[in-house]
DNA sequence: CGGTAAGTTGAGTAGAGTCAAATTTGGTGG
DNA sequence: CCACCAAATTTGACTCTACTCAACTTACCG
């Protein structure tokens, strides 16, 4: 239960392992030097809110290392996850002085937190940021436009495939992308938080991991390992266009 | 057919309806001055495809008067609209080079088109033109999550009703919003384009269009306009929050 | 006065949801 | 090291919403 030790904040933006791809990628030294400033480290547990829809949100910040997820719920509850935040991923919207959604970390994470206002004043003073925000902001938009086909027109054999294959993809480009052999990952999410980032039921979810693994799209090692022997079949129960709907 | 004049560009920019919300709202007399020597208009007539997805695209620009679609379709014909795009709005993204969706001239159409190598290289020297580009994409940003959770998780009839609910809200921020009468306004897409929109088919719209005349929601005068004589209790019917899920 | 596109309505179906019960898993305490 | 518990997951049976296919109506335009 004390395991926030496990997952030690970087010592500085020296040691940041998302230094070059996060808000502050194009920082020069003295820039960084002045967000060392308005910057603390928090660590949540798998399962911790970090900030609930509605609640004052007086930072924004990065995901350093972990997972976290964007999510909207209506009064009766049905939910639907609206972002899956990664390391470099940022939080919150300058401008903006309460949380749009809440934010879950699905495991153990590090966030590098910035104050809200003097975050804001380095923005109008200092392009880089803002730039660098721009883009990622443009990435996130394609990237829920992605999305929306997905949740309005996929059925639900083709919902987890899709996902099965971003997973298989990012994994891919993280280890040494070999051309061919079967791609082996892990699941970071339960069925329930699968279900919420599809629009789909849990119960869907499960039949439809089965379903695949019964006609030999993928295999299961446990619960939450997965082999694909074949990215392309994968790829064509998705739904998408063989060469990659996957923007940039 | 031949009704271009219809609609026609603004002399300048000190003429144009959008000049304080667009991408150029924070430009001073001078910077407006040099978008001038980059910008040109161009008009579609309803029906029109702007640009198709993965054609090049060597501008970027606005829409200044009509309404335009942003769509992506899948290799079976499955389409899903991803953005409904209004006066003021943003089109094609600085740095890529072909488009990513279907741009459709919904209604007839003037569009205010910069050229795009030109534009980029403002956008690093201006800092205001990538500020409120900023801006209006994390709107765009938030408007897109909101509808993810639409596709995800309404029914038919919240979805409808949410449309119906956003229509009338836009529309009673137009002309002046009077408390509590009925309002009317004209629906702009056809039952076609409303299913793309909000991931249904044409036939489930139009019975649920029926569903919500025949439980006295609305009023329907001919087959595009509507009457809504409670907005609260259109409201519920979304499924949204009382308090307007709307965001800013 | 057709002719076409848009919209409505009906009948039957299928895919995903709901409710309920097993089963597996990982962790805990003895 | 093992028995036990709670959570996660799977599976089954049944239901229901939205889809499909089809016919019909309406509105608009030449």
């Amino acid at each position: 239960m004390l395991n926030q030790l496990d997952n030690p904040a970087p010592r500085d933006c020296g040691d940041c392992p998302i230094r070059h791809r996060a808000v502050c990628a194009r920082c020069e030294v003295d820039e960084l030097e002045q967000l060392d400033k308005i910057k603390y480290y928090r660590s949540f547990q798998a399962g911790r809110t970090v900030i609930w829809a509605g609640d004052e949100m007086d930072f924004v910040g990065s995901v350093i290392t972990g997972i976290a997820s964007l999510a909207q719920t209506m009064e009766d509850g049905r939910t639907q996850m609206v972002g899956l935040l990664l390391p470099s991923d940022f939080v919150g919207r300058p401008g903006r002085d309460t949380a749009a959604y809440d934010v879950v970390a699905v495991s153990d994470i590090v966030m590098c937190c910035f104050r809200k206002k003097p975050f804001e004043k380095m923005m109008e003073q200092t392009p880089h940021i803002a730039q660098r925000l721009l883009e990622m902001t443009l990435d996130e938009l394609d990237a829920a436009r992605e999305w929306m086909l997905l949740l309005g027109r996929k059925t639900a054999r083709e919902k987890i495939a899709s996902f099965l294959s971003i997973l298989a993809r990012r994994n891919a480009s993280l280890h040494l992308a070999q051309g061919d052999g079967p791609l082996v990952f892990d699941l970071p999410l339960t069925r329930e938080a699968m279900a919420d980032y599809l629009g789909l039921t849990l119960e869907t979810v499960s039949r439809q991991i089965s379903a695949l693994k019964r006609d030999g799209v993928i295999q299961l090692n446990g619960k939450r390992n997965v082999t694909v022997p074949d990215f392309d079949r994968l790829q064509e129960e998705s739904g998408d266009d063989a060469d990659g709907g996957m923007l940039s």
